[in-house]
DNA sequence: CTGAAAGCGCTTACAG
DNA sequence: CTGAAAGCGCTTACAG
């Protein structure tokens, strides 16, 4: 591979000096600049930003941990992250921790090895060490999505408790009373606050949320398919199942088509994260929309202030609730469709 | 931050040896290990890959240069990638080119300068100088999915001439004459052969494709929306838009739905690539599906075969054809659902 | 089995 | 404006 000794030997110039024109160091008299530049096109020479990193100890990079790839509402939010990232001049690299604890463990240390300036992380659960101990280090992390209670890093997420008041309030409006919930992981934030925001919406109509109405997935498909399977095999199977993630309405769905059965006449659907494809399932979902580019757009900008040295803020971007018909309306045209 | 030199000074031994210790050297006896190991633990020592890097001349990484993160074929392909590459020892950059030339270029610009081991590209057409010079450099690089003729580059892809030749008999077999295909860029490998094999596919049954049935796409949603606009605009609009991968087939879903028509009924639909909501869709749509997983597998090991010094063989897998009900047939219970 | 030392390819004070 | 030299944190022949 050519290095800069050869750039600088065919410049006829020092390394010193190819070095400062490729880092744009105002002090090179423009011949040199000239014949450095003629040199490395010439010799088609490629910076090795390794040996970079290891001298400047930062490596323009930074890693982006998130629960699982294969969610459309986590590609969307890491290609806001990418886009973002590149216009303040990073890379990003990501890592898949597919709802998995050790994954999530694996990816953050690989990360932190690799020695990126920052790490943005939607923690599965607090039972990760590496992602504690990132938390608690001096390398900048920012929590993205989901958060861990107790650290002491800026959180960006949405918050959907107003939006899950509003779909409770929807169904109960349109007669349902047995309402069912598909959970993610517990030990997630946004697991435990879908819940306990459902709960107090029905509450806030009188009711009770039944614990075999209780379904607890883990945000991915079979999850979904499974619990909603439970639901339809208990003698008195539930009005309406909100699956709290888009993968898991997914599975909803497949559990529900298998027995033949319809959405919404014989159990109506409602989801959490709004994808594109929503629109064109039949029937059409309703669901909980989040500013998912934007979480990833703000979370990249709170991560390069930490990363510059200046105290980053958390951010709260609210959700909101899209009705479509899977719950059995009549459909409002685009009602509250952005 | 705490370095190899001060897990040596603890451990009370050189940093030769702890080093070994950290790479499994066999030449270092029991207690040097106890008391490396005890060291790090203590310390919280993590290495330094980018030092390690640099001297080693090997980072352990690959990189995957995909067209659009947001397309769920790259996404299931990505995630195969990760998964092989992990188990071979490998950590993996992907770099989102997003159908834009400049972007491919950008990510394989860095990905070479950051060194990685061996590349994986989905390359968008022949335009991007980066992948020309990467697929002609010292670096291992693999095609995936699309490749560049002429180039000297093993490539992992599927082969959907078959299939698509299937699509068209069946398409005939319903009666259908009037037959659109919404395609990819052209310029790529993919695009061309998927117009290709429809149009033989219509000659062997004495068809031939119209100027007008032809809508030239993306690969993205939007361009999927277009081209369906203009063939719904035509004094006589055609039987059946086949749209040559998920996301346009995703657009044609939005345009044909905004003129409140219905598929298969008003205009049927037919897609390329298969993806969990091809089968919830209204109506659930026949597409041809792709050994997505199977590919990335496959284009790591021989990534990893090019890097270990090996040669590397070229793969063709098959697709097949998935019917459903968006051409008009009524729903033979999963006929080719694997 | 162990350590001293060279060197990976850069950047950057320091001196001129 | 330019160059010689030190040093980033590791690994690895080489010698013992």
């Amino acid at each position: 591979m050519v290095g800069i000794k050869d750039v600088a030997e065919t410049a006829g110039l020092s390394v010193a000096t190819v070095s400062r024109v490729l880092n744009g160091h105002p002090s090179v008299s423009d011949g040199a600049r000239e014949r450095v530049l003629a040199a490395t096109e010439a010799l088609g020479y490629r910076p090795n930003v390794v040996a970079r990193s290891l001298r400047t100890d930062r490596t323009g990079t930074i890693g982006l941990v998130i629960s699982d790839v294969l969610n459309p509402y986590f590609t969307e939010l890491a290609r806001a992250v990418e886009e973002e990232a590149r216009t303040l001049g990073y890379s990003v690299i990501i890592g898949n921790a597919d709802e998995r604890a050790d994954l999530e463990d694996h990816h953050v240390r690989g990360l932190l090895e690799r020695r990126i300036d920052g790490l943005l992380i939607s923690p599965a659960d607090g039972r990760s060490p590496m992602t504690l101990e990132a938390a608690a280090g001096p390398t900048p992390v920012v929590f993205v999505d989901r958060w861990i209670p107790g650290t002491d890093v800026p959180v960006v997420r949405s918050d959907g408790r107003g939006a899950i008041a509003d779909l409770v309030d929807h169904l109960h409006a349109l007669g349902h009373r047995g309402l069912a919930i598909i959970t993610g992981p517990t030990a997630t934030t946004t697991g435990r606050e879908r819940v306990d925001a459902f709960r107090a919406g029905l509450a806030a109509h009188g009711l009770t949320l039944r614990e075999e109405y209780v379904g607890r997935g883990d945000f991915q498909a079979e999850s979904g398919r499974r619990a909603t399977e439970r639901f339809l095999d208990l003698p008195e199977p539930p009005d309406v199942v909100f699956a709290t993630d888009n993968l898991m309405a997914l599975g909803a769905l497949d559990a529900i088509g298998a027995r033949g059965l319809r959405v919404p006449d014989d159990v109506a659907l409602a989801a959490f994260d709004d994808i594109p494809w929503f629109s064109h399932t039949d029937p059409p979902i309703t669901t909980i929309a989040q500013p998912t580019a934007e979480l990833g757009r703000v979370a990249v900008r709170a991560l390069a202030d930490l990363i510059a040295g200046s105290p980053a803020t958390s951010t709260v971007l609210p959700a909101h609730l899209v009705v479509r018909r899977s719950c059995g309306e009549p459909d409002p045209e685009g009602a509250t469709r952005e």
